[in-house]
DNA sequence: GATCGAACTGGAAACGTTCCCAGTCGCTCT
DNA sequence: AGAGCGACTGGGAACGTTTCCAGTTCGATC
């Protein structure tokens, strides 16, 4: 690889100016600016980001933690984060959870790798870090946000839709459609996005004259595989419901998959309602009714609030974000 | 930020002798180390990425180039590349397709963007790179391998399973079970690997005296969307068909989709078989009988090719990936 | 025609590491 | 006692940029 040393000498110029035409920073005669570029052409010249990191001190670099990419809800955070940060000329470095250890400690540890990897700035995803890690980790690194979880000590780079109310939204859904007899998968119950949304479910449920004692409740994993096999034990619980609510789309395509299996028909004989908006609820059979959680401006907001604290740029943040119904086929009266 | 200089003098030892701890090359006495490391930990110190890259003339970071993150095919991908990567402490840096220019220009762009980022080397998926544009690429950057495609010029750089090979698979498993009268959803005809496994069905076919005027084709886009309105038109089409066969399963799950909204029992009137055996497949309503493509090994196969040109290292790589089909409920007699 | 300023130029210093070289110390062996 | 050796140590050079400063040239202004 040729440097810009290289650049100067073949085009016969001294060392500053090879750089000024390279940044495109101070002034430099016509001439010699094409002379340079001629050079740079033919030497093939790229400028070596490491040694412009060192000298800056920024590597234009942000780094994502992600639990783990499998699934619809993940993907399309990527796929924003990349956008926006591409267009800013600076770019996007993953990591995902890995190896044996407890999903805690696999984000500390992957939150860890990359700052180790000199990240300008950090955004993270996880329902297993404690308060105390996030305190820990802006120790080593100020500039994280959070996405999808508030932490008290960190309010202001916390961005998340508001579950509890996104329970409510989904109980009033299946409420307005003269429902009475409810069954609910839930998340797993360390998710606090996923208590936060069952428990807006059940406070509305009540608010509506709804015993709590008759709904039945399950615990499942966010996975489609989880749906199935709580679908296929509801069922055989022989518990009467007329509607059942799932705490995410994933989870609603794979009871989708079992009731087709078991011959219930959706809607007529129950309605399903699934939770998130993703992608996955676009064409299941029949095609999910859902709530709809808007990830990718919670996405966006976070982002920027990042991109705010790193580069202090004053990109627009938003901190409410509206939830609403998103309807399909799948719940009906 | 701290730096080994402030290391070096709380610890009151000479410049290298602190290196000497950092990296642990080199001998140092115990107590010294101890003094190093006592104050490492004081000052929190880490050391600078982008110092060693320029020192050493390596990120090792790897960059990979994906044209969308959209639906199950790239995420697994993405996932295992990550994994393996981070076992060897080495780190992935991802773009995604963007902007408004064709796909082409999107996948140049993407993969120079990774370039200029001083990736040590590139993973790169793409239907629409041509043969020139990655030799291009590679007087940039030799160090590139190509996933699930193969271009001549760098044919041992390139990993796919064999798609001609799996149209056949895709034929005999409908054969097989009595099925005489076809119809399918292709992916864009642009696509190399779909035009691929396009002919090996076909082929396959006639190999069994199947008469191909008989069989209706129609081109779609890989997406559940595509496979939804494919199924619409086939279906207003009438044409006789007892089985469907979908270039992926992404269009298979929207066909599924519509054909419970139409009313058609899968796979009592119509089977429909898939293809990749991705997420998507495994909880559609019904499950998905797909042909079952092992990305996994051929995402592993490239990775170590690629590994082992950056590295020197020797780990396997293998360049044949048998292929069979997963069954599950939506194929029968 | 002296003065001033603008436009342009070259090169040293700095960023934070690692590697290499030279040097010191203490021990063992003749 | 002197040589020889191994363990350990300190600091300079280098990696490839950008920034800053000092210097030169040239045209315009008084």
């Amino acid at each position: 690889m040729s440097t810009i040393k290289d650049v100067a000498r073949l085009a016969g110029v001294g060392l500053g100016t090879a750089s000024r035409v390279v940044s495109g920073r101070g002034s430099v005669a016509p001439a010699t600016a094409k002379r340079v570029r001629r050079a740079i052409e033919q030497l093939n010249f790229r400028p070596s980001h490491a040694a412009r990191s060192l000298l800056s001190g920024s590597t234009q670099m942000v780094g994502v933690y992600i639990p783990i990419l499998k699934g619809t809800f993940y993907t399309p955070i990527l796929q924003t984060i990349d956008a926006e940060l591409r267009a800013g000329g600076r770019h996007m470095v993953v990591a995902f959870g890995h190896g044996s250890a407890d999903e805690r400690r696999q984000a500390i540890e992957g939150s860890q790798f990359l700052i180790n990897r000199d990240c300008d700035g950090l955004i993270v995803l996880s329902n297993d870090l404690l308060e105390k890690d996030v305190v820990a980790l802006g120790r080593e690194q100020p500039n994280i946000v959070v996405l999808n979880r508030v932490f008290e000590s960190i309010r202001d780079q916390c961005f998340a839709a508001d579950h509890v109310q996104g329970g409510v939204v989904a109980a009033q859904a299946l409420l307005q459609h003269q429902h009475r007899e409810f069954a609910v998968i839930g998340g797993p119950a360390t998710s606090p996005d996923n208590v936060a949304r069952l428990q807006g479910f059940r406070n509305e449920l009540v608010r509506h004259g709804v015993d709590l004692q008759t709904v039945r409740t399950s615990e499942s994993d966010f996975s489609p595989e989880g749906g199935w096999v709580s679908a296929k034990a509801l069922l055989a619980s022989r518990h009467r419901f007329t509607a059942l609510f799932c705490a995410n789309d994933e989870m609603a395509v794979g009871v989708l998959s079992y009731f087709q299996q078991a011959g219930l028909a959706v809607p007529q004989e129950v309605s399903v309602l699934g939770y998130d908006d993703t992608q996955s609820a676009e064409y299941s059979a029949p095609r999910l009714t859902t709530v709809h959680i808007p990830m990718r401006e919670v996405t966006v907001s976070g982002l920027n609030c990042l991109l705010n604290r790193c580069y202090d740029s004053l990109l627009p943040v938003q901190r409410e974000f509206p939830i609403n119904v998103t309807w399909r086929a799948s719940v009906a009266l």
